[in-house]
DNA sequence: TCGACTTCTGACCGATCGGTCAGTACGATG
DNA sequence: CATCGTACTGACCGATCGGTCAGAAGTCGA
């Protein structure tokens, strides 16, 4: 692996961790064995360091909304195929995730924090489609944001949670509970 | 109201909008039309000043946990009275449950989160013993965690957020529905 | 052998951080 | 009037921050 992507991949679990203020450039040089001077070779500076860092995670998430209209007029509803690939997308990007979950209200301008906003922005808009109630919008926020910081919370503590596999059914079952109507059918 | 009060209002919420390593002392001391020095007269320091904003919110965490025994043994699940109060108390105190839920990483270490992780671990252990499923106790932690999240989004973003009540009514039904089982009665 | 390019480093910069300290203004108390 | 405690302030401190810069070391093709 080059010495780039060792820098880019300690800086994401560092944000994670301890948060994007709570990083120097110094501390994740140390992380990597390496001098802060070499990382600010490598990013023109610690914003582009984020931003090159959450680039995979907001482009995954920027395809998905992509193909979010051929998914979803399979049901009226959440579908249970959209929802699993969403559950797939924040699990396989659960650093990112968990960044900007926590952490935008204090990156505001931060151009990687911005644009994930505007992601999260379409979805909602695309999801207002077919879920007009404010209810079910609630709920399904909750259902996200839940999810997101569970997977925030088991990068950034060495308690015991339960494995991968369980916790991805028991994520797409829920949130395909909260995206129903609630009461009953 | 006090000096003292006002910088602790301040302190409050802005480290519930920017996060505590993103706001100075000095700010605070701005917004107040005081001086640092004022701050750090009233408050020994930056922490101690977290430390007294969060007070009241942990106060009324664990005088409920207290009261938790008393309201369980009325069902055998979450019972409706008890999630009530849960989220009337979130509500109350969102600033400080937004301040924890989304840094508690980061502030590792810092008396006052610890104080909270504690009441955390009280709440877990008394809910263990009645949900021993990891499952049930997953959907609650994502309930939770979705409750708060939503909290500390109304107070940094000038969205258009719906009533209150409505918001309340959501939640109080939402945390059941997350507690039961799952699948059905 | 000679540049040219990439990678990397230590020295250094101004700004800001949390925190200390000596001193000032002032109302209450004797 | 003198004294004391409370509230508050500006000057200052060492440390650390993000970032700049000149140059060293190694690897190329010409």
């Amino acid at each position: 692996m080059t010495t780039r992507d060792t820098i880019l991949q300690a800086a994401l679990e560092r944000f994670a961790r301890v948060g994007y203020l709570g990083s120097s450039i110094q501390q994740i040089a140390d992380d990597v064995g390496t001098s802060k001077s070499s990382v600010l070779y490598h990013f023109d500076s610690k914003e582009a360091l984020l931003e090159a860092a959450m680039a995979p995670a907001l482009d995954a998430m920027e395809s998905l909304i992509d193909a979010l209209p051929e998914l979803r007029h399979e049901h009226t509803a959440a579908a249970p195929g959209l929802v699993t690939r969403f559950v797939d997308t924040l699990m396989a990007h659960s650093a990112a995730i968990s960044i900007f979950i926590s952490q935008r209200g204090a990156l505001q301008g931060v151009p990687a924090i911005e644009r994930a906003n505007a992601i999260v922005d379409a979805i909602a808009r695309t999801l207002v489609l077919e879920a007009p109630t404010p209810r079910v919008l609630t709920r399904l926020s909750i259902g996200l944001a839940g999810v997101a910081f569970i997977l925030g919370d088991t990068l950034s503590t060495e308690h015991d949670h339960l494995d991968p596999h369980e916790m991805r059914a028991i994520f797409i079952e829920t949130l395909l509970e909260l995206s129903s109507t609630g009461e009953d059918a």
